[in-house]
DNA sequence: ATGGTACATTAGAAATGATATAAGATGTTG
DNA sequence: CAACATCTTATATCATTTCTAATGTACCAT
């Protein structure tokens, strides 16, 4: 059994070689998937598994695995990065309070249609997002 | 003709004095709005218009008008924050490469139907964001 | 396999850049 | 004029990036 074969195939596909750090990390990323990290939190993720990795580190390579299609950054956080394990296109509740993110399941986010893009332009992305505060 | 009766009002509303710096920084954002400002444009506008600002009054005033309502915080690039005078519910095209900021026509953004919430909470906004690069 | 070489990767420290804060000077209101 | 808000400049803060030396990894030839 090599439950990272996947994984290994896909960094490799990037041009990334499976180092420790990037097993390790991709590792705590994918075995919970679903799920949303920041740089300090997957860092202090990584010190309490005992895998030793700096912060320099982790923030290179959650910006690598988002180039290999394995993460999406989401920009909602006016204060930090979150980064997702989901990539397909789908919206999020972000928590003013906590400052945490939380997947909108896809069947409840339906846009009735795609907004006419300006000319010579692609969308990358499409996300909805919907703050929440505390009632 | 009074041409900021409006602006002043509504800053007197949110307990807000209406300075020099304050009413220098409504016209250039409001007299050509609907537009979108970081604070570096803002101050560099402010400079150029020889209305001696400093950038931290920027920050602050565009804070302020934020809490007064008056703007909108659009967080959309990892790098900076963008300030919209319209402040309404609407959707932003984000040109990846220029990093500037365009409003989806509210009729191009039609949510079928609005997720449910967690519980407890309320929802602040709800944006949608399309990120372009070229074609 | 083994050793070697080129190159990718890592860590830690320092640099960067956006934004926030502090303290003193200035403006505004009553 | 007194009380207080605001502005400015300089400094602090914090996330993120960059730099550089040390280390790891892949590939090649033996």
């Amino acid at each position: 059994m090599r439950p990272y074969s996947q994984v290994i195939e896909q960094l490799r596909n990037a041009g990334l070689r499976p180092t420790r750090q990037r097993l390790a990390l991709a590792k705590l990323l994918f075995e919970n998937s679903p799920r949303h990290v920041t740089a300090e939190t997957l860092h202090a993720e990584a010190q309490a598994a005992s895998v030793p990795v700096s912060l320099a580190t982790v923030y290179n390579t959650l910006h690598q695995f988002t180039d290999a299609g394995l993460l999406r950054e989401v920009v909602i956080d006016p204060q930090r990065s979150h980064f997702d394990t989901t990539t397909t296109n789908h919206g999020h509740f972000y928590f003013e309070e906590t400052g945490t993110l939380q997947d909108i399941p896809a069947s409840d986010v339906v846009l009735a249609k795609m907004p006419s893009l300006p000319a010579g332009t692609k969308a990358t992305s499409v996300e909805v997002v919907v703050r929440l505060s505390a009632n």
